[in-house]
DNA sequence: ATGAAAGCGCTAACAA
DNA sequence: TTGTTAGCGCTTTCAT
């Protein structure tokens, strides 16, 4: 036996003894036609279990209530809370959303893209895997709207971020305003525009206290567990190791912290620990981490909505607007981070 | 200037001269043209960027190569990583993923399904918010396995879940092979049947080596960080506080191990503790955490492979199947748990 | 206020 | 091998 069909407006018409027509002017709140007709048509729906054809609806009117979302890894909590806010949103205003990985891989992107496009979406809301991906293609059938990373240098487009090069400085002087002034950076992927603005943030934040930044404090990590744990062994390894190290994001502080571990240094009494990236679990370790907070939730539900107002508009991709919505990380001050002890760290380094 | 119309098969067929039926033939692989032609209609499909309209072949045909996926939140690692596994097979197959998120709240449950339905998906798998809920509305419609969580006690149908019983037996096993007899639990959801199962492995486990539960050494959680903690404060004032803590989910693992800092008790020195669920930063606690490791993303994986071959398949309700796919938990021994130091932990306890 | 008819983009019979 | 025709389920004029 085989699966049950669907029942169609025809159906539906036939049982309540009108016609599709209006079935369907009932179906879309047309509002022309007797309460009386009404009621059989919405008693018939119901005993057919009747769902319109989203698919068939959207060829014949040419929008499709569907938005794309192409992020780089859920896995990561970030990106899941990005996800989080653009479903809220969508759900909310009638929209589904249909949900693509871009792993890293260039290629897999533009697959995501092409099908994106082959199921006619409204409009995506992208992530983008790296900063040399053109969408000038897609870009021509369907709005997209970037966040937390832009596909090009100089990108022109709607976009929501957020002011990485003002938090990162905000961390900076946090430390500064401590006491510390032997500060050591694990930077981020630099081939990401936001992975350049933590490192100018801090730049600047040294700067502007007349700090120098020593070459052996500026280690280069690429986001990745690994790296932070490597660079953070090589940086208590030094002969004059810092007071206080800036991970530029959650991935390295955790590798990070772990060679704090092995080193048997003390967080924060021998030296502080800044994270980029909070994540729940955070105010968990001990000592609990003080980071800097993205909205994530809150960058997806902009993102959506500044889709949604594109789609609703329904111009051409001439039209589509400029606007860069950034937004403001949060400094969120726990334990990691303390005044320095030089003395205790300086006898302790071999 | 209004946005750029798709191309459509007929643009196609024009500019290579030929009709639409043949157009879609190669579009198909059918492999009954020409290879001239066929040659000439690729250049055409090029020349306009042609994408073949998903909705209308799916109109056309009946079939639809999206499925769609249901959780209760995407802020929760486990959750994420079963929806990696299903988009990761679901992609592999060339099918796209509806997603949407329940957030505990059956009303909202229905409404999702009820839009994967509109949508005229191939099949779902969803992760139920709770147990309580009736999907034979929509299994009628189209197939869906389950993940995880079962829809009904006693659900006969496809799903994918892990031995909880006995992964909770076998940490169970775990604790009273350290030496300790004094083991406490904080238990989950009893509306799950995976919370349900998690206690009677504990149960099992404490009955086999002969050993009583008692009675203050049973808290009942709900899941949250927040009823770990209280539970945990509860624990640890106790005049005979236990020497091990067996939590069932780990966000209750994070309330305990604060609760554990407030009391100032070292672990696993005064207290082992042992959790349900394993997530990325368990390993980077301190001390790293002993868990039970679910394998989320495999599940996703089977799940949708199981949905995918029932598709496939494409026969009715009453021929879907009723493998119950039952993966085993491992156990990741770390550092949080040790032997019992029974006197230390007394002689603090007030 | 309601219905008849056309057609969205595609594919599947069938005819040529 | 290729083209013609019909129709998937819906909405939308345009008559009635």
């Amino acid at each position: 036996m085989s699966r049950k069909p669907f029942a169609t407006i025809r159906d539906v018409a036939r049982l309540a003894g009108v016609s599709p027509a209006t079935v369907s002017g009932v179906l879309n709140q047309k509002g022309n036609s007797r309460a009386e007709v009404r009621e059989r048509i919405e008693q018939a729906m119901k005993a057919l279990d009747y769902h319109a054809d989203h698919m068939a609806r959207s060829l014949k009117t040419g929008s499709n209530k569907v938005i794309g979302m192409v992020i780089p890894d859920l896995r990561n909590f970030f990106f899941a809370e990005l996800m989080c806010g653009v479903e809220e949103v969508a759900r909310a205003a009638g929209f589904s959303v249909l949900f693509s990985h871009a792993n890293k891989d260039q290629q897999l992107e533009r697959a995501n893209l092409a099908m994106l496009s082959a199921h006619r979406v409204a409009g995506a809301v992208v992530c983008s895997t790296d900063a040399h991906t053109s969408y000038d293609g897609a870009l021509r059938r369907f709005p997209i709207v970037f966040v937390d990373r832009l596909p090009v240098i100089g990108f022109r487009g709607q976009a929501v971020t957020v002011d990485n090069t003002a938090a990162a400085w905000e961390a900076t002087r946090h430390l500064i305003g401590l006491g510390h002034t032997d500060i050591a950076i694990i930077a981020g992927r630099t081939d990401l525009l936001a992975g350049l603005q933590r490192i100018e943030g801090f730049r600047r934040g040294m700067q502007e206290a007349c700090l120098a930044i020593r070459d052996e404090y500026f280690r280069q990590g690429d986001y990745s567990i690994e790296s932070g744990y490597r660079r953070g062994l090589e940086l208590l390894g030094l002969p004059e190791p810092p007071t206080a190290i800036f991970s530029c994001n959650n991935n390295m502080t955790l590798g990070l912290m772990q060679a704090l571990a092995e080193y048997k240094v003390e967080c924060p009494d021998e030296i502080s620990v800044l994270s980029y990236d909070d994540f729940p679990w955070a105010a968990f370790f001990r000592p609990q981490l003080t980071a800097v907070a993205q909205p994530g939730l809150e960058m997806g539900r902009r993102a959506a909505r500044m889709l949604l107002d594109t789609v609703a508009a329904g111009k051409g991709p001439e039209e589509y607007g400029q606007e860069n919505v950034v937004l403001k990380a949060e400094l969120r001050i726990r334990q990691s981070t303390g005044r320095p002890r030089i003395a205790a760290l300086k006898g302790r380094a071999q």
